[in-house]
RNA sequence: GGAGGGAUACCCAAGCGGCCAAAGGGGGCAGACUGUAAAUCUGUUGGCGACGCCUUCGAAGGUUCGAAUCCUUCUCCCUCCA
């Protein structure tokens, strides 16, 4: 089951809400997916991520097929059984760890030959066996085998890119077996708006359940990726939800809503968590400095979240001085926590057309403290 | 009382005549992090009016063009023998 419908539409941006109907439940957009990559979202527990209602997470297919393998979970009853999620997930097919894991791997129109990160061990992924592994997990919504490039590529190299990642989206939609599991494409075509048009034109007839844009937040600057965002997001079928991959800081969150975007993911909350930093009303702040060291108040004195009510920046500081494990989990609550409150925001704010203005004041305060920065 | 071993920067610990303001850890301080090879990575960590100068390797003397490195004495610590 896969139903996406809009039911508000902000009149001077491109921002709408909406929901997304899943075989696991509801999904309001836009939505804020967390990453648990390896079949859990780091440090916390599925109902850790219920309380901080959260309606959807990410796995990794690549992953998950390394190890415990796609097998093993099929036996487990598919991953929501195995991982204890009884929510809407949604797999990533494994595109962008041929990219980021780029040494260990060749590319051919045919697949891609790869050595496992984890053993060194070889291993040739093709589009159908993603396809055929992501059935094995079972996520509600999984994803074309796709090919990402770095922002700095070519003109040629980003062709070439769009290219595959059309043939591959083909033999995608051929091997996949709909029932249950919505496949979305993904957009790809680097920093080149001609190159991004052709493979939505080459995506779109296709008429996947969503789309994906792929390819950003890879190291670009804030720039470049807003212009992507504006020429690629607002051109996409305005009745299926776009999705814009591994982006996850406030201002991008913003940016990719008023560009009309419906669903994002990202590691970066859970990521800055266990690094020790911590968004707050008034920016991003690095628990972990000096400055916090006698400061007994919450993270961010405007947040409602289990650890701004019960814990003060001194106390976390002191477990992250002393690497206790506690302060993961901790981090990682009030992080997601924020970051879902954003989207609660945002969602209540296109609804009274009032996103704009939200967007707005955000900024505002976001940006406005000295010890903190973005 | 006798015989050895040791004292190095915030801590541990290399160095054993010049290339040593002194390796490497740890700790401290700071920075980075965007479809997670990430509880990770990077920088920095004697003082300055810094491509140079000043003060440092238990203390005080000495040898040498030159000492953390060699010699003498002293102080403290450890081991063994009485």
């Amino acid at each position: 089951m896969f139903v996406f419908e809009v039911e508000g539409k902000d009149v001077n941006s491109f921002a709408r809400c909406g929901k997304i109907v899943t075989g696991h439940g509801v999904i309001q957009t836009p939505v804020f997916m967390p990453v648990g990559t390896q079949a859990t979202v780091k440090a916390l527990t599925p109902d850790d991520l219920y309380e901080l209602n959260i309606n959807v997470i990410l796995a990794n297919t690549y992953h998950l097929y390394l190890r415990p393998g796609a097998d093993l979970i099929s036996k487990a009853r598919g991953l929501h059984s195995f991982m204890n999620w009884n929510k809407s997930l949604l797999t990533d097919s494994g595109g962008f760890q041929v990219f980021s894991l780029s040494r260990l791997r060749q590319i051919t129109d045919e697949g891609v030959y790869f050595r496992s990160h984890i053993d060194g061990s070889r291993h040739f992924l093709t589009p159908e066996m993603v396809m055929n592994v992501q059935q094995q997990l079972g996520a509600d919504i999984i994803m074309c085998f796709d090919e990402c490039c770095a922002y700095d590529c070519s003109y040629e190299e980003a062709h070439n890119a769009v290219t595959r990642t059309t043939k591959w989206a083909e033999r995608c939609l051929s091997a996949h077996e709909p029932e249950g599991q919505a496949l979305f494409g993904i957009v790809q075509g680097g920093m080149f708006e001609e190159l991004r048009s052709k493979s939505m034109d080459q995506l779109i007839p296709l008429d996947f359940p969503g789309y994906a844009i792929g390819g950003l937040s890879v190291g670009e600057s804030k720039d470049d990726m807003y212009r992507v965002l504006s020429f690629t997001a607002p051109k996409l079928p305005d009745d299926k939800p776009r999705y814009l991959m591994g982006v996850g800081s406030p201002e991008d969150l913003l940016q990719g809503v008023k560009n009309g975007i419906d669903m994002f993911d990202c590691v970066l909350p859970t990521r800055l968590a266990r690094h020790g930093s911590a968004f707050t009303s008034k920016g991003r702040i690095t628990v972990r400095n000096f400055t916090f060291a006698e400061d007994f108040s919450p993270l961010d004195d405007e947040c409602d979240c289990y650890v701004c009510k019960n814990y003060s920046r001194a106390y976390i500081r002191h477990l992250i001085k002393a690497g206790e494990l506690l302060v993961h989990r901790l981090l990682s609550i009030h992080n997601l926590y924020f970051l879902e409150n954003l989207m609660k925001n945002i969602r209540n704010s296109i609804k009274i057309q009032k996103f704009n203005e939200f967007h707005h004041d955000f900024l505002v305060k976001y940006n406005s403290s000295s010890n903190a920065r973005n």
